[in-house]
RNA sequence: GUCCCGAUCGUCUAGUCUGGUCUAGGACACGGCCCUUUCAAGGCCGGAACACGGGUUCGAAUCCCGUUCGGGAUACCA
C-alpha cells in the first residue's frame, strides 16, 4: 500500500483511512506521475463569475487533452455566505457552457447526460461534509506540534495589525515566544472557543509557476495562519491543501489572485509531507476601463442611470414597483445614500429596462439571458490569456474553434502573463458570426430554447410559422438571441402595431420618401400608410436575405 | 506602507525562452471605397503598437539593470 509513491503521504497514515486506500489503489501506483486530475473549486456564494468559466475551462481542457479527469469541488466552508441556491446555479452554468465534469455532484445536463460521480471514490465533493477529514489532520498537527490553538478576539487581531500598520509592515501574525502550548491545549480542551493556527516555521518558499516561471517567497512571507476556524470549518488555505492531497489533484489552474496565497500551501504541504501540485497560475480578465469585472459593475451601471436622469427617490420606487419589485421610498433612499447597498438583481433588471440602459454581463446567467451562445462564450473567452498560436491556410491567426480544439490544443507554455480587459464587442462580433453561419431551422430552434427560458410571451405571441419568418427574417442581422425582437428587419412590422412603427427619418428620406411621393404627393409617417401606399397585404411580405 | 506579478496597435494577441527572416503579423473596433431599394452581411484599401532610460552585442520587441505605470496580495472570504 506505502508503495504508492506520490501518493505515500501523510495521510496514508490514518488521516483518512477511506479516502486514502481508495484514492491509491485506483491511482496508477507504478507510475511515477499520476493520472492528470484538475479540478475547479468554486465557492457557492453568487453566480458563476465569467472569469470563472474560464478557469473551468482551461482545467477542462487541460485534463482531455492529458487523458485525465477533471473534477468539480464546492468549497462551501463560508457557512454565512454560501447558499444550496447558488451551487445549484453554477453547476448549471458550468453544464450550460459545455464544461462537464468527470467528477464531482452528480448533474444531468440540458441534453440529458448525466455528468458528475465519484469513479475513484474520493469522498464527498462539498467540504462541509468533509469535516472529519480536516479534523483528523488537524488532531495530528496538534499533537506534533505543527499547530496550536490560538484565543486572539477580533479586536485583539485589530490592535496587531494596526500596530503592524503604524510601523509601515505587513501584519504577519506569528506565536507569541513565551506562550505556554500546554496550558492552550488544555484551554482548547475545555472547550475555549479558539481558532487553530498553522506553527508555520521561517522558510524560503520557492514555487514553481507553469506560467509565471519561479518566484520566490522569503521567510518574511511565513505567519501563522488560521487551520480551522472557530466554527470549526477549514479555511480555504487548509481545506484546499488537504483535500487536493487526497483527491489526488495534480495540477492546480487558478487565477493570478491566488500567487501570493501559494507559499503557504507549499508550506503546508511540506510540513505535512503531501505531493505539491504542477500551479498554473491564469492572468486576471477586467473591464475595458481596467477595474475589476465583479457584480457590484451592475449595481453601479443602475445607480448612474438613475443619478443621471435626477430620479429621486420615489421615481425609482415608482420603477420598481412597475417592475413587479416593489421597494418602499425608505429603502430606495437608503440605496441611494449608501454605495455599499446593493439593489438584487431582478430589481436591477427591472430598473435598467425601465431607464433604457443595458446592464454589464458579469456572470455566466447574464451572458446567456442576453443571448449569447455557450460555444461562442467559450470560443472567446480561450482566447483571453492563450491562444493556439496557429495560422489559418490565409495567414490569419486561428481565433475561431470548438471546445473539442481547446481541449486537442491545450498547453499551459501558451498561457499568457498579461492580464486582459474583457471585449464585449468583439465577443458580440464572434457570436453574430457564429449565428450567421447556422441554418435558419437551427437558428430558430436555438431561438425558442432561449425563449423558453427567458421569453416565454415570445413563444406566447408567435405561433411556430411566425416564429420561423421572424427568425428568418432576423438571423443575417442580429448579434444575440436577445436582439431577435427588436432587430427583426423585415418583419419587424409584426411586432407592434402599424401605427406604432417608427421610421428612421434618414432611411425614410433615402428609401422610401421620394418613392411614396411620387405616388401620394407626400411623405409617409407611419407603418399603416407605408403599408397602404404600397397596397401590399402584411402577409404577402416575404423574409428575404440580400 | 510591505511583498508579489506584469508591460507589443484603442482592445485581444503573434513574435520574446532559442537576438538578425519584424520597414512588427492577425483579429475586433475605427475611417474610406465597392456592392446594395433599408438594416446587416460581404469585398478591397487605410490609419494604428514594441512604456521610458541605461547597458550587453556587429545587431535587441527579444537578454540584463533601473525608472515609471498598471495590477494582485496583505482576513476566523474563497
Amino acid at each position: 500500500m506505502s508503495a504508492a509513491g506520490e501518493h505515500s503521504g501523510h495521510y496514508d497514515r490514518g488521516v483518512s483511512k477511506e479516502s486514502a486506500t481508495s484514492t491509491s489503489r485506483s491511482a496508477p501506483a507504478t507510475s511515477a506521475s499520476p493520472r492528470v486530475v484538475t479540478r475547479f473549486a468554486p465557492s457557492p456564494t453568487g453566480h458563476l463569475h465569467i472569469g470563472g468559466v474560464r478557469t473551468a475551462l482551461f482545467s477542462w481542457a487541460y485534463a482531455r487533452r492529458h487523458g485525465g479527469s477533471f473534477m468539480l469541488r464546492v468549497e462551501d466552508t463560508d457557512q454565512a455566505r454560501s447558499s444550496e441556491s447558488s451551487m445549484r446555479g453554477i453547476l448549471e452554468d458550468l453544464a450550460w457552457c459545455g464544461v462537464d465534469w468527470d467528477e464531482g455532484p452528480g448533474f444531468v445536463d440540458p441534453i440529458g447526460r448525466p455528468i458528475g460521480g465519484d469513479p475513484r471514490n474520493v469522498g464527498s465533493f462539498f467540504q462541509s461534509q468533509r469535516l472529519e477529514i480536516y479534523d483528523r489532520v488537524i488532531a495530528e498537527m496538534l499533537e506534533s506540534g505543527l499547530a496550536y490553538p490560538s484565543f486572539d478576539t477580533p479586536e485583539q487581531l485589530a490592535a496587531l495589525r494596526k500596530e503592524a500598520d503604524g510601523k509601515k509592515e505587513a501584519f504577519r501574525y506569528k506565536r507569541g515566544a513565551g506562550e505556554d502550548p500546554k496550558g492552550a491545549m488544555d484551554r482548547m480542551r475545555s472547550g475555549e472557543p479558539c481558532v487553530v493556527r498553522f506553527a508555520n516555521p521561517d522558510r524560503v518558499v520557492n514555487v514553481t509557476d507553469e506560467v509565471l516561471g519561479e518566484v520566490r517567497f522569503g521567510p518574511e512571507h511565513t505567519d501563522d495562519f488560521v487551520l480551522r476556524k472557530a466554527d470549526g470549518f477549514p479555511t480555504y488555505h487548509f481545506a484546499v491543501v488537504v483535500d487536493d492531497q487526497t483527491m489526488g489533484v495534480t495540477h492546480v489552474l487558478r487565477g493570478q489572485e491566488h500567487l501570493n496565497n501559494t507559499p503557504r500551501h507549499v508550506a503546508l504541504q511540506i510540513a505535512l509531507g503531501y505531493r505539491t501540485p504542477v500551479y498554473a497560475h491564469l492572468p486576471l480578465i477586467f473591464n475595458m476601463d481596467g477595474s475589476k469585472m465583479s457584480k457590484r459593475d451592475k449595481d453601479k451601471a443602475v445607480r448612474e442611470a438613475c443619478k443621471g436622469a435626477a430620479l429621486s427617490a420615489e421615481a425609482v420606487s415608482a420603477m420598481l414597483e412597475e417592475a413587479g419589485t416593489a421597494t418602499t421610498v425608505a429603502d430606495v433612499r437608503r440605496w441611494q445614500d449608501d454605495k455599499t447597498r446593493q439593489l438584487g438583481s431582478d430589481q436591477l433588471r427591472g430598473l435598467a429596462q425601465r431607464l433604457q440602459i443595458v446592464l454589464p454581463e458579469i456572470d455566466v446567467e447574464d451572458f446567456r439571458r442576453a443571448g449569447y451562445l455557450p460555444e461562442v462564450i467559450c470560443n472567446y473567452l480561450a482566447l483571453l490569456g492563450w491562444n493556439p498560436g496557429q495560422k489559418n491556410a490565409d495567414g490569419t491567426d486561428v481565433e475561431k474553434f470548438d471546445r473539442a480544439f481547446v481541449s486537442a490544443n491545450f498547453s499551459l507554455d501558451r498561457i499568457g502573463k498579461t492580464s486582459s480587459k474583457f471585449d464585449r464587442v468583439k465577443l458580440g462580433s464572434f457570436n453574430q458570426t457564429a449565428i450567421a453561419a447556422m441554418s435558419d431551422a437551427e437558428f430558430a430552434e436555438r431561438f425558442r430554447d432561449w425563449c423558453d427560458v427567458f421569453d416565454q410571451m415570445m413563444l406566447q405571441r408567435f405561433d411556430h410559422d411566425r416564429m420561423t419568418l421572424l427568425c428568418a427574417a432576423a438571423r443575417p442581422r442580429v448579434k444575440t438571441l436577445s436582439e431577435v425582437a427588436s432587430k427583426a428587419g423585415p418583419v419587424g412590422f409584426a411586432l407592434v402595431s402599424d401605427d406604432e412603427v417608427v421610421y428612421d427619418p434618414a432611411a425614410v428620406e433615402k428609401a422610401l420618401r421620394k418613392p411614396v411621393e411620387m405616388e401620394a404627393g407626400r411623405p409617409p409617417t407611419t407603418g399603416a400608410e407605408l403599408v397602404r401606399a404600397f397596397g401590399v397585404e402584411l402577409a404577402s411580405v416575404e423574409p428575404f436575405s440580400a
